[in-house]
DNA sequence: GTCTATAAGCAGATAGAC
DNA sequence: GTCTATCTGCTTATAGAC
C-alpha cells in the first residue's frame, strides 16, 4: 500500500518549470502549461513567486544548488604537492565535468543557462545579474579556484594570464560537448550521451591537454591511466 | 546629396530580424516588432515568408551565407606538406576563428543558433532541421575539413577518432569565449571583445593547442610568431 | 505588393470566494 | 493557500481594399 505523500506546490512548480525552461526556452513556456504539469493551479504561480521571472531565477537557483557540488570532481582535498598527484586529480577533475556536462539527467542546468544568458541583459537587467552571479559562485567560481591550484602545482612558473588561459581551454574543450551537441552528433554521427564515445573523448582530451600544459609523457600516461580506476 | 535608395522590403525584414532574433531570441520576438523596425507592414511577413518560423529560418540561412566564407581561414591553398607550413596555416586558422566568433558586428549567428538549437528538436522539428544543416554544411563542414586536413600533416600517425577530438578541442577552446562571454566577463573582469586581449589569448592557445598535438617547441613558437605578422 | 482592419486565441496578472 | 473567473493586452495570421 503507497502512501502517495503530496509534492508541496511550491516544489512542483520548481520541477515542472524546470523541465519545461530547459526543454523551450524561457519565453516559449508559458505559466499556464508550468501550473498543469505540475497539476496544480495557475495563480499558485502569482502567489509563490509573484511573477514568471521570479519562478524562473528561483528555480534555475535551485537546480544549481542541487546538482552541483563538486562532488565526485576531485579524490582528495588535502594539500597536493606533487606533481604526480596533481595530474591524476586534473585527470579525474576533467573526467568528472565532462560526464557530469553531458550527464542528461544531470546538466541541462547549462544548456538553459547558455540559452538565457546572452538575451538577459537586453530584457532583463535584473534577471541576468541573478544568472550570471548564480552560475558564477555556485559553479564556474569553485571548478576555476580548483583548476587553477592544480595547474599551479603543475606549471609553477606560469605566468597569471596564462593560467587562466588554460582553465579556460580545459573547461572550453569540456563544455563544448554541451553546447555544440546537436552539431557533433549531426556531423560525426555519434550520440554525446554514450558512456563509450566520452570515455575515448576523455582520455584524448586529457592527453592532449597535459602535453599542452608541457608535462612528460610518461607522467601523463601514468596519470589518465590511475584516473581511469577511479569509479564514478 | 544623397539619394536615398529605399531597401527593398523583403531585404529590410531580414535585417531587422536578424538583429532581434540576435538580441532577444526567436520566441521572445515578435512578427510587429520586426515589421515596425523594418519600417513595413505587418502583413509583407506573412506575404513574403508565410510564417514567422520561416522567416527565421530564412535569416539565419542568410546571416550565416553572408558572414563565413572561409575569408582569411588560411593564406595560401595551395597543397601543403611541410610540417612548418601546416603549423603555419594552423596558426591563421585559429587567429582567425576566434576573432571572427568574438567580433561583435561578426558572429552573433553563433550566440543565436546555439540558442535556439536546443529547444527546436522538441518544439520544430522542420525548423531543427534547417538550422542544423545550414551550421553544419555551411559554417562547422568546411572548417573541419580544413583542421583535419592540417592535423593530419602534423601529425601524421594519429588515428583518426583521435584527430576529431583534437578537431573539437581546438574549435572548443575557441567557440568558449562565445558561448560563455557573459560569465568569463564577470569571472575576470575582462573585455572578451578588445582586441588586446583577444591576441593575447591566441597567443597562450596556439601554444598550448601545438604543443598539445605533441609538436617541438622551436616549431610551435616559429610558427606562432609568424602568424602574427598575417594583416586581417 | 503594400496597406488597414480584424479575427481568434493565448499571454501574464489580478480579484475575490472558499 | 488554493480555487474560479476574468481583465487587459499582445500574439500570429487572414481578408480584402487599393
Amino acid at each position: 500500500m503507497n502512501i502517495a505523500e503530496k509534492i508541496p506546490t511550491k516544489e512542483a512548480l520548481i520541477e515542472s518549470a524546470a523541465e519545461l525552461f530547459v526543454e523551450k526556452g524561457y519565453a516559449a513556456v508559458s505559466t499556464r502549461e508550468i501550473a498543469d504539469r505540475a497539476g496544480v493551479n495557475l495563480g499558485s504561480i502569482q502567489y509563490h513567486f509573484g511573477s514568471k521571472a521570479n519562478l524562473f531565477v528561483e528555480t534555475v537557483t535551485s537546480m544549481m544548488r542541487r546538482r552541483h557540488e563538486l562532488k565526485n570532481y576531485f579524490v582528495q582535498c588535502q594539500d597536493i604537492s606533487r606533481k604526480e598527484d596533481a595530474a591524476f586529480e586534473l585527470c579525474v577533475f576533467v573526467r568528472s565535468l565532462l560526464f557530469d556536462l553531458c550527464n542528461p539527467e544531470g546538466l541541462d542546468v547549462c544548456r538553459l543557462m547558455h540559452r538565457e544568458i546572452h538575451g538577459a541583459p537586453a530584457q532583463d537587467p535584473e534577471m541576468f545579474e541573478a544568472l550570471v552571479s548564480s552560475v558564477v559562485n555556485d559553479f564556474i567560481s569553485p571548478r576555476d579556484s580548483r583548476l587553477r591550484s592544480l595547474v599551479n602545482i603543475l606549471v609553477p612558473d606560469a605566468d597569471p594570464f596564462k593560467v587562466n588561459i588554460y582553465i579556460q581551454a580545459i573547461i572550453g574543450q569540456c563544455s563544448f560537448y554541451v553546447t555544440h551537441r546537436p552539431f557533433i552528433e549531426r556531423l560525426r554521427d555519434v550520440s554525446v550521451n554514450s558512456r563509450e564515445y566520452l570515455e575515448e573523448v576523455a582520455d584524448t582530451l586529457l592527453d592532449f591537454t597535459m602535453r599542452g600544459l608541457g608535462l612528460e609523457q610518461a607522467l601523463v600516461s601514468q596519470a589518465i591511466a590511475k584516473s581511469k580506476e577511479v569509479k564514478r
